[in-house]
DNA sequence: CTACCATGTGAACAAGTATTCACATGAGGT
DNA sequence: ACCTCATGTGAATACTTGTTCACATGGTAG
């Protein structure tokens, strides 16, 4: 048997085994076994903790918005230029992608925006205000002259965003047949060269 | 009993309604039994016209790579400037996605990309295709003077295809609490802005 | 120490899945 | 006219899914 464990530390652990199944398999495959497997529990065990899979959804959609979101308004909040700002949520978006792929899969996944509407409307929120807080940078930028005026903040950031996604998008459907980081740069400078 | 009909008829009609099945309730609920229920047929005479699912999800990619990649081709080999080009390609996209939303659910679809390996090849050859498509389009318009030479046709091929999907998936997200028209209109011109 | 209760688990269950099969039916070639 | 075979279907099958339950186990409050 399995040693015991609080269930904050359990719920963590299922959560983060949730991820890793979504990173492997995907949303589909993201089956309560799957999960026990994962995490080296009992199905039953996972109902100990959690009462149903709709709150493990709910559950993970909060870690991933944390992770990903979060950091951004974080790095916006500093003290370094606009275009500085830009780059570190951009490079920062890509490592994180890379490092769990299960988060834009768990994101985008049609599974979650039309099997579970609340949660669906919880991410579309964090992704309102990630894409408010890029659009300051890009305001701030445009105001201290390093991004050219004729730029629409909200459509640049829009741009932007829609970069990354489809190169993780690209990563996931190609299994990985490029490199990230090369490719993330390509596309960084080519986004520098445009909008100043 | 049901009319009797030709099997390419019928195989017409099954990929038209799996496609709508997943454009009201997304991949994961494309089943057997709800293709047959939109389709107005018995599931086991879904099986006197394809072999299988997976020869379902085949056709269906396929439909969907002719419709939307084909289309943009065309366009290409056009005879306005490229400029016009791309636009048209942009605007005849954004209408293909919301006339059939289930084209890119089914393209984002983590399902097609990890449980069904050759349709993801399929599918991740003619995004490919697509990509280079706009590429060359792009290349001609910088020939031309109407895209600025700074600009990187290859990668502002991506950023313009990214602006695309990401509409696409704020569409679904969030229930299309916004216009799509309108969005993409502004999308478009502050591509303009950017790149002229 | 010991009794309680949170934690852990194998087995069972109902619902839904893809697929097969034995059997109807009718359109079209002879 | 008829007969053949492609087309259509209800029922059955084997499997997976989420969830529950009766029962073990061991940390810890008293």
């Amino acid at each position: 048997m399995l040693e015991k464990k609080s269930t904050r530390i359990r719920k963590e652990e299922i959560v983060r085994a949730a991820l890793e199944v979504v990173g492997k398999s995907g949303v589909r495959a993201l089956t309560i076994s799957a999960i026990a497997g994962s995490a080296g529990m009992s199905e039953a065990n996972i109902y100990r903790h959690f009462g149903g899979k709709e709150q493990i959804f709910a559950a993970l959609a909060d870690y991933i918005g944390d992770a990903v979101m979060g950091k951004a308004a974080t790095i916006a909040a500093g003290s370094r230029s606009p275009l500085e700002k830009l780059e570190t949520i951009f490079f920062s978006h890509i490592s994180i992608i890379a490092e769990h792929p299960g988060i834009p899969r768990f994101v985008f996944s049609d599974d979650v925006h039309l099997g579970h509407r609340n949660i669906a409307e919880n991410l579309s929120l964090r992704i309102g205000n990630y894409i408010e807080t890029i659009t300051g940078v890009i305001s701030a930028g445009i105001a201290e002259g390093q991004i050219k005026p004729e730029a629409s903040p909200r459509e640049t950031a829009l741009s932007l965003l829609g970069m990354i996604q489809l190169t993780a998008l690209r990563l996931t459907i190609g299994n990985a047949s490029f490199e990230l980081r090369p490719e993330a740069e390509k596309l960084w400078r080519n986004f520098i060269a445009l909008v100043s």
